[in-house]
DNA sequence: CGAATATCAGTGACACTGAAATTA
DNA sequence: CTAATTTCAGTGGCACTGATATTC
């Protein structure tokens, strides 16, 4: 028996003050570098596609507004991490993918991750970590 | 064996969003009501406390920067929900406690939140519940 | 014309830091 | 005087909706 059936209210609670403390943690590791988490997730998003990608399609990726996306691109584009171009396809589109610099922070971010996100989650062993991550995709989950 | 090994960058991920989706789903369902997520939490925080409670014990227990608890406060008072009064024993500090409206809502919003937040966690079965409640009791944990 | 794509403008919700006032 | 408590002022992070221009 583990321990005692926790409402409903509790883990949403616990969710809350959990993710609030990872990010905060993350954001003062990131700070030296000029970026901030919500520009990290779609830096890395826009990595991960590895062509460029439409606007459309990552604001779809990321679980935003296409209009949240636009901004948080211009920020990157910005400060020379991401670059926008045309769709050659389709002429209301526009694609980005990450600059040279953009992957060389990404790189550096994850070499610094080690020491962090990694830290916070060192109370767990990697069957929890799966576990975990099981339990949440049944939430969101379709 | 559970699926893979999740890296604690996707878990991390996964925190995000899945405490994002809920946090919409809980701000929809609050909005008839005229209070937002982080203002029902004040609230049955301060409730949760039984008695008249130090605006520096509330910031503690909600995990905030006492000015930030000064601001939500100042919103359920504006609203009725929450009362201020003078600590008695000490002429520095303000108390506060919830009104009966204030408790009112509370009830209100306990009675629609086992259509929502329990909807949202729907998903899992008590014993699930009771792990995923664990696990992150262990990430924040100590 | 109707639908899709991206953007502009304005706003909301939530938290922070640093400085000031009051009282212990 | 030093320390604790709260508040004021300004700001940052991140996301939203509604309206608009362009192109399919």
């Amino acid at each position: 028996m583990a321990s005692d059936i926790p409402t409903p209210e509790e883990v949403a609670d616990l969710l809350h003050t959990t993710t609030r403390r990872i990010r905060h943690a993350f954001h003062h590791d990131l700070e030296p570098m000029g970026i901030t988490p919500g520009q990290w997730r779609a830096l890395r998003t826009v990595a991960w596609f590895g062509d460029p990608v439409r606007m459309s399609d990552l604001a779809d990726r990321l679980g935003i507004a296409r209009r949240s996306a636009t901004s948080v691109v211009e920020e990157l584009v910005a400060q020379g991490l991401l670059a926008r171009g045309d769709d050659p396809g389709d002429r209301r589109s526009v694609v980005v993918e990450p600059t040279p610099d953009g992957r060389r922070v990404l790189e550096e971010v994850r070499e610094r991750r080690r020491r962090t996100t990694a830290q916070a989650l060192t109370g767990l062993s990697n069957d929890e970590l799966a576990m975990l991550a099981d339990l949440l995709r049944r939430i969101g989950g379709c």
